[in-house]
DNA sequence: GTTAAATTTGAGCGATCGTTCAAATTAATA
DNA sequence: TATTAATTTGAACGATCGCTCAAATTTAAC
């Protein structure tokens, strides 16, 4: 293999973010990764290639972060400043508020089988993050013992999807800082049955 | 003008609801409605601006449901009904699980600006829909006094978002049943400051 | 410094994109 | 029924799509 890969990765995020799968083409991926076509082809076989490095890349990222909440010894606290991060962007970086993952899931029927799947899969492995936040609220004592784990680290997901894509909408996505406390208060809140 | 225009905006809400608007070409829309170019552009301009009466409709429809959610007698009750429908669609129209709007502006960077304008003032538009409910809920006595309604109907939309799409990637969208009870339940509970 | 292997280049392929418009068809008028 | 106006047709346009591959260039080995 030739040129360093995680650079042209971490340059096609950018415009897969941006643009989304249909959205982009090939010359968009040329132009930003200044590459021609045969480079891009020999290192990743196909435009679906290179968006399932993407897709893998950010996904660890953001399970790495979501992690770091679980791992933490205030995993609420730490929660909050992870559900604000992505109020806090520049406007230059406004397509960043998104979750890469949701955004590409809403050209669903278009896309790729092998995108599907790994799409499908990132979700999963995201909401395993996302229980271990509960699981570890759980033991500190920051959430009760009968919360339900399952249903919780669904809603939770839900909840940041709900956040990300209000904030793309909104003309200050700081103004939705409130959402967080609702968040987390919610999350302590009833759990029926 | 031609032919009529009702049952080719519908046919046309099915592929764009499906295949999303950069997903959904003028081949498909030629078929879905059973005519040749000159005339789909001699109705509709463009595609543009096809999928503008598409919005419109689909908008108006959904604005019209949630409304009569806000002028029955026991909105949270109503309330219940409408955001579980969508849970029970039969498989073979999965694809309208996801609200067409949110789908839409998840291309939000290669859209046509006439298209952005229209997705935000829909937004804006159903959000005045769930304000009403809270405003509905409230005067029953189904809510306490001193929820703020902004805040409530913003963060109401959120919980629609969140749920359809969730449930587009889950197996069992009905097994999300339990989400609808915690929506309501949420929205009486802690709205701090 | 030569040779061989690995990598990059970029013109260009066939397919599809949104759109156009002269010609054919249908509907309306007298 | 003859004439005109309104509508529909569908071949085709230029642009762009994802992608290929022979040739040029760079790198590695001796």
């Amino acid at each position: 293999m030739g040129y360093p890969r995680e650079q042209s990765i971490q340059q096609a995020t950018e415009v897969f973010w941006l643009k989304g799968y249909l959205g982009t083409g090939m010359r968009d991926l040329q132009t930003a990764l200044d590459k021609r076509p045969g480079s891009i082809y020999s290192a990743f076989g196909s435009k679906e290639g290179l968006y399932l490095e993407v897709l893998n890349h950010y996904t660890g990222v953001l399970h790495g972060q979501i992690m770091a909440v679980a791992n933490s010894d205030t995993p609420l606290q730490q929660l909050r400043e992870f559900l604000r991060f992505p109020l806090t962007v520049e406007d230059s970086a406004a397509h960043k508020i998104q979750c890469l993952i949701v955004k590409t899931q809403a050209d669903w029927a278009e896309l790729p089988e092998g995108v599907k799947s790994e799409l499908q899969a990132a979700l999963a492995h995201l909401r395993e993050a996302f229980q271990a936040v509960i699981l570890k609220a759980r033991s500190t004592g920051e959430l009760a013992a009968d919360i339900p784990v399952e249903r919780a680290a669904m809603w939770l997901q839900g909840q940041f999807i709900a956040m990300r894509t209000l904030a793309t909408s909104v003309e200050s996505p700081t103004s939705l800082s409130w959402m967080v406390d609702k968040i987390v208060s919610d999350l302590s809140g009833e759990w029926a049955q």
